[in-house]
DNA sequence: TAACGACCTAGCCAAATGGCTAGGTAGCAG
DNA sequence: CTGCTACCTAGCCATTTGGCTAGGTCGTTA
C-alpha cells in the first residue's frame, strides 16, 4: 500500500531489473558474509551495506534506503536498543522491510519485535539456505515470515490471556545483580536503595516474566538477552 | 611430529600446492557459509567437507582426514559432546589440528576444549576476517591460537588455585530444574529422589561453578551452554 | 581388593526468599 | 488537574535456601 511512496525516497541507484536491495546488521563477520554468500548466489539479491552497530544501522538505512533490511537484534550489550530500531525504521520509512535473524527464540523479544512492525523473524540456527531467498522474497510480497518454531511461540503469546510486559531499566538492573549470586541485601547496598525496593522490582519482574522464583527470573532473562 | 603419519591416512586427492584442507562443523548453514567464503577467498584454504551434527564431525574426519577442524562445540543439545568430539579427534588424529569457534565465551568450556587437546579457540562475535587464514596458519604451524579475551580468560583460571571440575550429569539435570523454577522438593519429586539429594547435587554444583546462590548456578551453567 | 567417582540420604540452624498489604514521590500525557 | 508509569519504602509470616556434618550403595578402575 506504501509502495508508491518508494520514490519519495533517495534511491541511490535503481537496477534495471527488480532487484532487491538489502542492508546486513550482525556483529559477526562470518555470518554477513555468509548472507551475502547466501542471497547474492541466486539472481535478484543485492547486499548494498552492512553495519555492526546500532548507530550503523540507522545511518546505512537513512543512506541507503534498501528494499530490507536483515537485523540480529543483539549487536550490542543492549538488546531493547535493537527493538527500538525495528520500531525507528518500520516507523520511518514504511517501504523497507525489516526482517530479524536472531540466534536464539524467546517469545518476548519475538513479539516485542513483531509489534514493533517487524515483517518476519527467523533463527539463524534453523534456517535453511534456500529459504533466506525465500523469505525476503516474501517478507517484500507483504507476506510475515515466521520460522520453523517462531509461529507456535506468537501463537502462544496470542492465546495466552496474560500479554507480553515489558521490564523497566530498574528491574533489569536487579536482576542482573541477581545473577551474579548477591543477596536482595548486598543489592540493596549496591544500588543504595533499601532492601524492600529490591523485593519489589523483583516481585514485579516475576509477574511480568511469569516466573516465582529468582533463579527461572534470571534464566528468562538471560533467554531473551537482557543480561 | 607425526606428520608423516598423514600419508597413512586415506587422502582424497592431493593438491600440488600445499593447500590446507578443511572440514567446518557447525549448525548454523550462514556461518559454514561465511567460513568457507572468507577462508576460500584466499588461496590455500579448501573447505573440503561441511558437518552439521556430533555424528557427522567423526564422520567426515574419518573419510577425509582434513589438515584442520573448525567445530563450534554447540551443535546439538548436549555441549558435552563437542567436548569429547575434540577430545576424540586429537586423540585419534594427531595431525589435523582442532580450532573451536564457539559463540560464547565460557572458561569452563575454555579450559576443558584446550586440555582435551584443542588447538586453538575463538569467538565467533570477536574474530575479524583475515583472522581466520591467519589462526588456521598459525594453529598449522604448531601455535596455539586464543581469540581475544580467550587469552585471559585461561591466565584467570591457570592463576586460581581451583581447577575446573565439570559437573556431573546428575547435576546438570538437577540445575535445569532449578532453572524452571522449581523449588527443592518439586525437584525431588520429580526426578523420583529426596529433597537432600537435590540440594547434595546443588552443594556440589555451586562448589563446581563457584557459585553460592541457585540463581548464580543457574546463570553461569546457562552462559556455559549447559542448559 | 582397594580406591575412586557418581550417586543417594538425613538432620540441624541461621539466613534468605516469596507473597502479601499498604503506603509514598516525581514526571509526563491527556 | 487527573491519571498513569516508574520508582521507592515498610512490615509480616510461612517457606525455602545455604552451609554444614555424617553417613550409605554401586560400578569402574588401578
Amino acid at each position: 500500500m506504501d509502495r508508491e511512496k518508494r520514490s519519495d525516497v533517495p534511491l541511490g541507484r535503481r537496477m534495471p531489473q527488480a532487484t532487491t536491495r538489502i542492508v546486513v546488521a550482525d556483529r559477526n563477520v562470518i555470518t554477513r558474509v555468509g548472507l551475502r554468500s547466501i542471497l547474492e548466489r541466486s539472481t535478484g539479491f543485492a547486499v548494498i551495506a552492512e553495519a555492526t552497530s546500532y548507530d550503523a544501522v540507522i545511518d546505512a538505512v537513512d543512506e541507503h534506503g534498501p528494499d530490507v533490511l536483515i537485523i540480529d537484534l543483539d549487536l550490542g550489550d543492549d538488546t531493547t536498543r535493537g527493538l527500538k530500531i525495528v520500531e525507528e525504521v518500520t516507523d520511518r520509512y514504511p517501504a523497507t522491510k525489516v526482517l530479524v535473524l536472531a540466534n536464539t527464540l524467546s517469545e518476548m523479544i519475538v513479539v516485542e519485535a513483531l509489534r514493533r512492525g517487524a515483517n518476519g523473524y527467523l533463527c539463524k540456527d534453523d534456517v535453511k539456505a534456500d529459504e533466506l531467498g525465500k523469505g525476503v522474497k516474501a517478507i517484500q510480497d507483504g507476506e510475515t515470515v515466521l520460522g520453523k518454531g517462531v509461529g507456535n511461540l506468537v501463537a502462544h503469546s496470542l492465546g495466552s490471556t496474560r500479554q507480553t510486559e515489558h521490564l523497566t531499566d530498574r528491574e533489569v538492573d536487579v536482576i542482573k545483580h541477581v545473577a551474579k549470586g548477591l543477596s536482595n541485601k548486598q543489592i540493596a547496598a549496591a544500588m543504595f536503595i533499601s532492601e524492600s525496593t529490591i523485593k519489589f522490582h523483583l516481585q514485579n519482574a516475576s509477574r511480568k516474566l511469569n516466573a516465582h522464583r529468582r533463579a527461572e527470573i534470571v534464566h528468562r532473562a538471560a533467554a531473551a538477552g537482557l543480561l
